[in-house]
Order: structure tokens, then C-alpha cells, then sequence
DNA sequence: CCAATATTGATATAACATATCAGTTATACG
DNA sequence: CGTATAACTGATATGTTATATCAATATTGG
């Protein structure tokens, strides 16, 4: 029974490591969500797998992001989008706000700056989230200008 | 028809230089986000006005975020908050993750950062988001440990 | 005060996500 | 292997947050 190649073995993995079973819609979701370049809605990624119950694609997204391969983003809207994270340790992202796509970045820079924000803030700051929203300049919104 | 004392006349004056009207909604729903301290879902706002419909509570905090006098937070587990806004320029917010109390600080020292970060990314930052997560210190959360 | 028009609120609808639960499948173990 | 059992699935219902509709109402300029 090998419907799919595990195109993205550190997908599932990260099941695996986590004591989940291999199932097939969790590999096709792996596969799926590891191919993706840009940011993806939990929607598109089940239009995409009609043989998968909705309800497995959310737990399968929410297992994901407890394993910390896959990111949820608050988009400049107000909406969400979910991003394959290929760093493993704290990240910040860059996203596109024509196309979509995602950058990650790591937070060399960033803890120095937070430390010197932090002494004017009562309390400590347990953790943080930074988004830029850029235009990526590669995509074709900027073809149309 | 005096029903309500203008506490919060910079939310109104927000309301009224866009070209809105004057409403008891409006009014009431104004000096409810004006003595918030801390963040709030439209849901709490509607519970403390029941003579108001949800309808107008969630049109009218849209109009204040168009306004730029009430921020929309999104927390570390994904959902939103609201929040009034003191500072009427760019800023960013330290939420604390036991009491939700809300501190505003200004981007002084960011704008570097982000220029220095842009730098390793493809395209032009457009906005970004930065969010800190607190423990205040001052709740009651703090008591128990 | 009146007319024009913005606003309201009850209701329906939508987008996104989780809870339930009977049936199915993967895995450990003999 | 085969089987027991515990995890998993997916159809469905439900929950949460928010917007669309539209007849009734309130505000504002004149």
C-alpha cells in the first residue's frame, strides 16, 4: 500500500517522533504542505485532497504546528495563513502581500532590540511574534504597475 | 437626550471628522473602548451593551480600526483581541499572557532593525507587526506561583 | 420641522475551526 | 503472520467570529 512517495520525510517525521501514526491522509498532507512555496489556508490544502475528511486536515495542520514545522500567520487583514517552516529554531516571517509567498528569517538581531524594548515594559517578555508584509517584487502584481 | 457623558471625545471626534454621525450606539460604544485598560473581544462589548444590537457593535469597532483609535491584536494562540490605542503613530503592543493588559510602545529603535533584516530579504517591506508577550507582573496570576 | 439619507438591529449567512462518535485502520505483540 | 486494541478517520453537528440583508428608525442639513 504505497500510494504516495514521502516526498517529505521530515514531515512526518515529526509524527512519528511524536508518537502519531503514519496514515495515508497524513502523508498526503505532508507531501502537499511540504511542496507549498507560499502561505496556504487549511481550505485550500482539503479542495486539494477531496478524499480527506476536513476535520483530518485541521488536526493534521494542528499537529503540525504543536511539532513546529508548519507556522500559523497573522496576515495584515486580520486573517491567518499557515507556512511550512523550514527553520527549526524561533523565526520571524516575511510575507508577501501580492503573491503570498513566505520568507523566514532568524532572530539574530532581533533579541538585542527586544532586551532594550523590554526595560521600558513592566514585566518580562516571555515571547514574541514579528511579521513584515513586503512586496516581494518577483511576483506578477509588479508586472501590472 | 443626553444619555451619556462624552468621556471619550478623541474616539467620537474619530468618528465625527470621517463624516459619521452621532448615535447613542456609537457614543456608548466609545466611552465603553475609551476605559478599557486592557484588551477586549467585540463579544464583551456587546455583553456590557445589550440594548445594542451585534451588528452595529462589530460595524462601529471596524470604523474605529479604519480610524486607527483601536488596534486588533493577534494573540500568541491565534485569536484576536482589540485594543484602544493612545498613540496615534505606528506602534506595536506588549500583551500580557495571564491578565491581557495591553502596553503600547513606539518604534524608535525598530525601524533599524527592520532595515538591517530587510536587507537578507527579496523585495521591499511594506508594514510589519511586532508583538510582545508579557507577563505583567501585576496580575493576579502572580500570586499563585 | 421636514425630507433625505445614514444608521440600526433582527436575522440570515459566511468563514474558519473544533466536538462527537460509530466505523475503520495501523501497530504491537504473541 | 494474525489478532487485539488503541489510534485514527470522516460525516455531522456545533461553536466562534464576523459580515450581508433589509425594513424600520434616527440624525442632520436646510
Amino acid at each position: 500500500m504505497s500510494r504516495f512517495e514521502d516526498t517529505q520525510p521530515d514531515l512526518m517525521a515529526a509524527l512519528a517522533s511524536r508518537g502519531y501514526r503514519v496514515t495515508a491522509p497524513r502523508r498526503a498532507i505532508a507531501n502537499l504542505v511540504g511542496n507549498k512555496q507560499d502561505g496556504f489556508s487549511v481550505e485550500e490544502l482539503g479542495d486539494e485532497l477531496p478524499w480527506v475528511g476536513r476535520a483530518t486536515v485541521y488536526r493534521t495542520i494542528k499537529i503540525f504546528l504543536e511539532a513546529g514545522v508548519v507556522c500559523k500567520l497573522a496576515t495584515l487583514d486580520g486573517s491567518h495563513i499557515y507556512s511550512r517552516c523550514e527553520l527549526d529554531h524561533h523565526h520571524h516571517h516575511a510575507m508577501c502581500v501580492e503573491c503570498g509567498s513566505v520568507e523566514e528569517f532568524g532572530t539574530a538581531s532581533i533579541e538585542g532590540l527586544i532586551s532594550v524594548i523590554s526595560a521600558g515594559i513592566p514585566g518580562e517578555v516571555v515571547d514574541h511574534r514579528l511579521e513584515l508584509f513586503v512586496n516581494c517584487g518577483l511576483c506578477p502584481a509588479n508586472a501590472g504597475e
